[in-house]
DNA sequence: AGGAAAGGTTGCATAATACAACTATTGGAG
DNA sequence: CTCCAATAGTTGTATTATGCAACCTTTCCT
């Protein structure tokens, strides 16, 4: 696995996935996709700051501050100030947050199964194995550093 | 490797490494994140129409015609009618475009590296096998199915 | 205390995009 | 052969996501 290789198949994987993800979520409300990356984050990791939250989306607090407003006036999250540090916020998914979130999950599902039903047992295998650690290496390494 | 699990892995990725794809790519030159997915598009698979690059990138054909005009005017690509059928254009990168394409793929390269060098022995061959199997079945099961 | 730093908001400009209406070319059906 | 429907692309217009700069509020440090 050369870096030249990987930065091939990340562009490949990035645009379809991308693509793929953002077709078909949520018919019902329209849902931006940093809207669903937020709730993505939040949901799991919880109790993040805006700050945090625009690292994470490497978008601008401005942007974030409008992003999750939207959010919250649609039932989607809570913004709590943190009572030890009143300067922050800590975002909170709401149960219909998580809905949503796990909708998009499930409109996808077909998907999901026919691409996995496309590789071979190796393929599967190794996907299983080398992707969390893909992720988790891309994690530890955020852009600004 | 279930789908839920995927789900999850494929959220955290296409949001990493989007942000990181985007964040180091050519300070000489603003490019867009879809200018950058086209040049890479047509890197490689060249003599694509309008249409079918809007396929490709989920996009619809008006922000392609917009897009498209842009890239060819900074010298990325050309557009040439296709003599058998004069109402489509095939898209051909230039020497620059690749360049650029390339450039945008070495400014990445130390990122990849540490990635690589993040994971195990078995976790990089896994990925080596089940990346590009991913992404070929995800090319073979384009959205609009 | 007072000022710098951090988190967040708001005003403003810009860029990417979708949608609808349009032109031009092609390919049939009669 | 002619007309009509379909296809590829363009342009007008509105919307939305975004960044940047200026600002407010809270905290922390000296």
């Amino acid at each position: 696995m050369e870096s030249h290789h990987l930065h091939h198949l990340l562009m490949d994987l990035v645009r379809s996935a991308g693509v793929a993800l953002m077709d078909r979520v949520s018919p019902e409300h329209p849902v931006s996709p940093s809207q669903l990356f937020a709730l993505h984050e939040l949901d799991g990791g919880t109790g993040l700051s805006q700050r945090e939250l625009a690292e994470l989306l490497g978008l601008e607090k401005s942007t974030v501050s409008r992003l999750v407003a939207d959010l919250e006036s649609d039932g989607l999250l809570v913004r709590e100030r943190d009572p030890a540090n009143r300067r922050l916020y800590r975002l909170q998914i709401t149960d219909e947050g998580r809905r949503l979130h796990r909708r998009m999950g499930a409109n996808l599902h077909e998907r999901y199964l026919g691409w996995i039903a496309a590789m071979t047992e190796d393929e599967r295998d190794g996907l299983a194995k080398g992707l969390p650690a893909l992720v988790r290496a891309m994690r530890a390494d955020p852009p600004g550093e």
